[in-house]
This record gives structure tokens, sequence and C-alpha cells, in this order.
DNA sequence: ACCGGTACTTAGTACCACAGAATAGCGGGA
DNA sequence: TCCCGCTATTCTGTGGTACTAAGTACCGGT
């Protein structure tokens, strides 16, 4: 996509992927393959990983191990409770941003 | 503020600044001063300076130092034609995450 | 036996915001 | 006079995040 894209995505990727994994669960191939589908062509795969240990690292979600039929066993994440209120809180903090820059964006900015 | 935002700064702070150059001339002090009216109590001063200096090596702004009655000399940037086109630019790129985050926050995410 | 798709891991790099301190000029009060 | 506070800029080091690039592992079809 480009750099400003890539500055971007630090610090909102993980409320993307906590979102989606708050509608349901998910492992870390099937997600990276819906945020292409989402139109994030270029985020590489070896990001979301590295974000989903983050998560379970700081226990924002839980893990389940489930065989597949296609390959190595899945990592199943789940929003636990923290992961919500961590989720929550990234809404507030994305839409106080979001106010600002639309006022920037409309006032002539 | 908060881990969250600092990360959710990365990329837009930079925007957020040629957004306010956009509008009128600014010298750094000044842009921190206007970031705090705005809400964004806890950038840090450096933070604003290193950034000006990066839109200077990139040719993304026009410098001229001031004197000031004040203390030492200001240095006033200006956006020129190149600023200009990589904040139309940072709009679009805003503009598509905005798109797919509203899409999730709607989305039961 | 090989290859392509699925699924995860890891090492090293670049970039950015922050903390904190230093530098510099001016004015006002003890 | 000396120090403090406000204005204004610069610099060093740190932590966190996404990327590149490569590797590991498992399965099915040819």
């Amino acid at each position: 996509m480009g750099k400003q894209m890539t500055e971007m995505l630090k610090g909102t990727l993980e409320g993307i992927v906590l979102a989606i994994l708050s509608a349901r669960s998910a492992y870390g191939y099937e997600i990276t393959v819906r945020l292409r589908e989402m139109g994030f062509t270029d985020i590489a795969e070896g990001t979301v990983y590295a974000l989903l240990v983050r998560f379970e690292l700081r226990g924002l979600v839980d893990v389940e191990k489930v065989p597949s039929e296609k390959g190595p066993p899945r990592k199943v994440y789940s929003l636990n409770e923290q992961g919500q209120a961590y989720l929550e809180e990234f809404w507030r903090t994305w839409s106080f941003l979001t106010e600002r820059l639309e006022q920037l964006h409309k006032g002539g900015g």
C-alpha cells in the first residue's frame, strides 16, 4: 500500500483484529484472509500472527488448539472479557481521533 | 493519554500537523500549543519538532527563520506543493481506514 | 515423489512517538 | 545582580509496531 498506511496501521490494526474477533472467534490464517477481503491486501501474514501472540501475552484472548483437515493445527482465538474492555477503550480512542481529524478535514485543513 | 493513543498517533500525527500547516504557516511551538488546544494534551514537544525536521528533509515544507520578541528565532514552516499533494494522499489513506473501521464498529464488531 | 495450499513461527530492519535533558533568548521579581 | 519562568528549538536513548524474508509443518492431488 504505502508507507502512510503502514504507519497508520500501527495502533489501528490491533483494533481491527480485536473487532474481527469480537464478532466471532477465528484463527490467524482466517484473519489474514478476511483482512485481504476487506481490502488490506498488503498486510503481511507474519504481522497478524505476531499481533495474536501479543494479545495472548496480554491476556486479551483465550486460545484453543483445533486440528485442521488441511494442515497443521489451528490456534483459534476468542476475545475474553478483558479483551472486550480493551476493544471498547480502542473505540473511544479512535473516536477521539476521528473527531479531531474530521474537523481538520472540513475546516479547510 | 495512553498507549493506544500513542500508537495510533504514529502516522496520523503527521497528517494532523500537515493539515494545520495547510490552513496557514506556523512554527513548532505554535503547533504544539494548537495541538494542546485541540485536546492532544500529552503530545511531547520534542515529537512535533522531530516531525517538522522530517517534513523538511522530505521537501514537504518551506522554512523561514523569523526573529521572535520573546526568545530564540522561530522556524516558520509552510506547506509547499509537494506537501499539499502528500496531505491529499494522507486523506485518501485515512478515508480508506475510517470506512473499514466504521463498518467493523457498526457491524457488531 | 513432488507441488501447491493451509497454518504457524522467527530473526532482523525501519520507523515513529515519548521521556528527559540541554541549549538559547528575553522579561520580571527578590 | 541573580534567578526564575516563559518562549523556542535540539538531541539522545527507549519501547512498540509493521514489514521483509525465510523457515517449519501438514495434507491432498497429480
